[in-house]
DNA sequence: TGTAATGTTTACCAATCGGTCAAATTATCC
DNA sequence: GGATAATTTGACCGATTGGTAAACATTACA
């Protein structure tokens, strides 16, 4: 019998993806993560805790510390689960198409997310903003290799003529930040804009005017044409 | 003789403002100031605590308080001292200027204060992301008619033809957006640019396409001149 | 149906939080 | 130089923080 320190909880085997998760564990996890979406999102890590998560999951707070046993381990899960999906409208850029649809449809895609996904866009700019302290190699790593790969499409676009010679990095920076700027600083828009335009027309009208600034910004030099 | 109470910090007259400060309070409100915008555009006003700005300050914390007598004091003091320059270089934009020359000069001063104050920068950032419960106000007040009003400038010159025909919101949003983002997102720009543009020239590069971009998106349609 | 594993809760811990107090120190002014 | 006002500090307060211990309840499975 092994009675050394109190039973492990189940997250454990989570590291381990053959030993199985219950039914239950995954209903928690669930419910814990969406909690913590909430929090993160709108306090930031260190101004979050884990009372205010534990309460908005509806648990108590050892009961959600049983699923992940720090708050740092919660805001790791969360910022994995988040992550991926959150690139996936760089991802789906494709040097193929035709840029001037391809460069459309991105800022679409993005403005899109940043309408249906607020929370999972003020979680990251928490985040960069307070320096990035948790997910560092992953800006360094999978999402710097993402957008090397993506500018280099890009480039290719700027020397065969099809849009305007124009820095790929500072290209794929507008864009984010002009359409994430929409989720981010939501209150600041809607401060701005007033009551007369508090419905969700302002991403039509946001949508309406990105693609006119980009797509004429973008177009190849009158002159060389 | 009255024993009420303690003796009254000299921020008191502070709101008074016929009675005079002392050397010492100009000196010390400043220091602290100065490390409550190190601290709290670093973790935002949940996640900073007094302990920390009084470390950076060079002062214990009852020090610190007999100056602030709240954490939320010293938050609205910051404030107050940064919002109205930081909205100096919208208030420059100028109805008879050169539409332009204007937006390119208010790219440019945009773009150079956040490379030469991004703690104000992000202390905005951080408090408009997590909902901007202190400053709501001066978000619906001071700011919304500043940009009425720079936003009817640009209406006028839209229908004048000076520029092509686009939402006057949107557009400054995204000039917002577009160079705060150098300073907010900094980490991860850095990040994404790789060590070997990891010097100051960024900010350079990023003129040079925004400038680019918004000339080019907002150049009057061929169609029509 | 029994039992072992899993899940939940109450009570608690040390550390840190924002803030106070009174005493000690320093600056100011007559 | 002495009185007085302004400044600074160490000790402390109750509340909240992240996290733990262990008893208790429930579930899954033989």
């Amino acid at each position: 019998m092994n009675f050394k320190g109190k039973r492990q909880p189940v997250t454990i085997p989570r590291a381990a993806k053959t030993l199985r998760r219950t039914r239950i564990q995954e209903e928690k996890e669930e419910q814990i993560l969406e909690a913590a979406l909430d929090v993160f999102s709108a306090s930031g890590f260190r101004g979050s805790t884990i009372d205010q998560i534990a309460e908005v999951a509806g648990m108590s707070k050892p009961n959600l510390l049983y699923y992940f046993r720090t708050k740092e381990a919660m805001h790791r899960a969360l910022i994995d689960r988040v992550l991926y999906t959150w690139l996936e409208p760089l991802r789906a850029f494709d040097a193929d198409g035709n840029p001037e649809e391809e460069i459309r449809s991105y800022i679409r895609r993005k403005l899109e997310m940043a309408r249906d996904f607020p929370r999972e866009s003020r979680l990251f700019a928490n985040e960069v903003l307070q320096g990035a302290p948790h997910i560092e190699d992953e800006l360094k790593g999978p999402l710097k290799e993402l957008v090397d790969e993506k500018a280099e499409v890009i480039r290719a676009w700027t020397k065969s003529g099809k849009i305007v010679k124009c820095d790929p990095y500072h290209l794929i920076f507008s864009i984010w930040s002009t359409t994430q700027h929409y989720a981010d600083f939501d209150v600041q828009v809607r401060a701005v804009l007033g009551q007369e335009h508090a419905g969700e027309g302002r991403f039509e009208d946001a949508a309406r005017f990105l693609e006119q600034l980009f797509i004429g910004g973008l177009r190849p030099d009158r002159s060389e044409s």
